[in-house]
DNA sequence: CTCCTTATCAGTAATGATTCTTAATTAGAA
DNA sequence: TTCTAATTAAGAATCATTACTGATAAGGAG
C-alpha cells in the first residue's frame, strides 16, 4: 500500500550494501556509510535495510542467538557458515543431496542450525494473516 | 576445568525443561519454574540452561533474528520450524534428500534459515581456539 | 563431622541489537 | 508551486541476554 520514495538515504544505503562483499552487519553497513559519505542516522539505515530485502533488492541474513543479522547483495538462493570464532560468513551452495553442501572455501563444520519459518495448520486456517510476528 | 556442583536450582531447571513438550524459551522456563516450585533468580535460570545444553542434557535452539532462543528436551537429530504468527515450534525430521522434510504436524514453509557454524580455514589453521565469538 | 575453597546463587545493573517516538523535512503527485 | 504522506535525524525505549557483586552452599580434605 505504502507509496515508496526514491530518497538519497535509500540510495546510499543499497550501493554501499552492493559494494560491500563480506555480508555486512547493520552497524557494518552503517559505518561504511559513515566513513564515505554524507551522514545518515542509524535507525534509517536499519529501517532501509529492512525495506530493500522486503523489496527484493537484497537479501537479509537471520542470525541465530544474539549475533547481528547480516545483508547480502548475493539474491542467488544459498546458505551461510558463520565462523565461530572470527564471524565470517562463507556462502554454502546446497546440491541435490541432503548431505552434500559445497563451500566457497574451506570450512570445517561443527554444527548446523536450520529454522523453517512460515505457518502452522491452526494459524494457516484463521487466516488473518498480519504476520503478527516479527 | 570447572568443576560442575549439583544443585537444587540446576536440578529444577533441567526436570521443568523436560517435562515441557513446546520448546520453550528461557522466560517461559523461569515463568514455569516460578510458577511450580520455590524462587529462582532469572540469571540463574538463564546460565543453567546454558550449561545443561554445554554438558549435553538437553538442547539450545538459537532461533534467528531477535527471536529467544528455545530449549529442546529431545536429543535426537532434527531441525525446527517457527510459525510466523503465533510462534509455536515444529519439529523436522530431515530424510536423506534435501527437499525430503517430514513434519510432525503440517506446516505450510514459506522460509527457511540455515547457519553452519564452525572453523573458516584461517582459524582452523591458528587454532588457539578460545570459542571467542558467542 | 567440621572446615575451607570456590562454584553457584539472588538481585540487579549493564550490554548490544533493534525498534519506536517525535518533530522537522522532502519526494512527487496535483 | 502547493500539499500531504512518506521519510528523516536524534535519541529514548525495548527486549533478550550477560556481567557484576556480595552472600551462600556443595563437596573434598582433614
Amino acid at each position: 500500500m505504502a507509496v515508496t520514495r526514491n530518497t538519497v538515504q535509500r540510495e546510499i544505503v543499497l550501493s554501499t550494501v552492493l559494494s560491500m562483499c563480506n555480508h555486512p552487519s547493520a552497524e557494518e553497513v552503517y559505518d561504511s556509510v559513515s566513513k564515505n559519505d554524507s551522514h545518515i542516522s542509524k535507525g534509517t539505515v536499519y529501517r532501509n535495510l529492512a525495506l530493500l530485502s522486503q523489496t527484493g533488492k537484497i537479501r537479509k541474513i537471520a542470525m541465530p542467538g544474539t549475533l547481528a543479522d547480516r545483508y547480502d547483495f548475493n539474491l542467488k538462493p544459498h546458505f551461510h557458515a558463520v565462523c565461530r570464532k572470527c564471524g565470517k560468513i562463507i556462502d554454502v551452495c546446497c546440491k541435490e543431496r541432503a548431505d552434500g553442501f559445497s563451500f566457497s572455501e574451506p570450512f570445517k563444520v561443527e554444527g548446523m542450525e536450520l529454522v523453517l519459518s512460515g505457518l502452522c495448520s491452526e494459524c494457516d486456517e484463521n487466516s488473518s494473516d498480519k504476520s503478527e510476528l516479527k
